[in-house]
DNA sequence: ATCCCGAGGG
DNA sequence: CCCTCTGGAT
């Protein structure tokens, strides 16, 4: 099947069935999604949401965040992946949001990644969401299943190669929700250990299928 | 043992 | 390019 029949049928089956797709993450203002998104990190977005009601309860805005001593936002997010790493990024991302962006969430990839924990993943999750832009944010999800269904070549090995393969095929009004629709259908049908490909709609052009579970 | 909406550093 | 960070669920 040609590539721009995949895009066409992967596009045309979510718009039916998820027309309108969001992230699970909790949040109530792009400086709470931010601090989510950085948390999110080899964490599930359900963990997350956990922890942070009484994280966004006891630094409700930037400028609290940044006031924070490490350890004591240590102890909100200790149940999350990289309790360390997170608590000094969180600080450190604060402290950058006031002293240079105004305690204001900035609205350039470029900006975003001078702040600390914000790497290109996160930035363009917050331009799509908060910024409404259509950018590809590639994370492990949106990385397995456009190989697996066949929108990203095995040759483009890296999320930035993966990122530019969709962008290529994916028109851009489709762009924000199609991300979300890769990491709905990575994270509850094509799974990375077992994928439930008997129930996957998508199984018919599926590569991953078609090479391992049909041999 | 492997994975979860990665980022920073060497 | 590699490695490290490192909690909880399956």
């Amino acid at each position: 099947m040609q590539k721009k029949e995949r895009f066409r049928r992967f596009i045309e089956y979510f718009t039916e069935h998820y027309p309108d797709p969001k992230t699970e993450l909790h949040f109530s203002n792009p400086y709470e999604l931010l601090v989510a998104v950085i948390l999110s990190a080899q964490c599930t977005d359900k963990r997350i949401n956990q922890i942070s009601p009484a994280l966004f309860a006891r630094f409700p805005e930037a400028e609290s965040l940044a006031a924070a001593s490490v350890e004591e936002v240590f102890s909100y997010i200790r149940s999350v992946s990289y309790p360390n790493n997170k608590a000094k990024h969180l600080v450190g991302m604060a402290n950058a949001l006031m002293n240079r962006f105004g305690g204001e969430i900035p609205a350039t990839v470029d900006e975003l990644q001078t702040l600390p924990g914000v790497g290109r993943k996160t930035a363009h999750v917050i331009l799509s969401i908060v910024y409404n832009e259509p950018t590809m944010a590639v994370d492990t999800h949106v990385f397995r299943v456009s190989h697996r269904l066949g929108l990203a070549p095995l040759t483009a090995n890296t999320p930035l190669a993966v990122e530019k393969a969709l962008m290529a095929h994916i028109p851009k009004q489709h762009v924000p929700k199609a991300h979300h629709w890769l990491i709905l259908h990575g994270r509850y049908v094509c799974l990375a250990r077992s994928p439930k490909c008997e129930e996957c709609a998508l199984k018919e052009f599926c590569k991953y299928f078609e090479k391992v579970v049909r041999s």
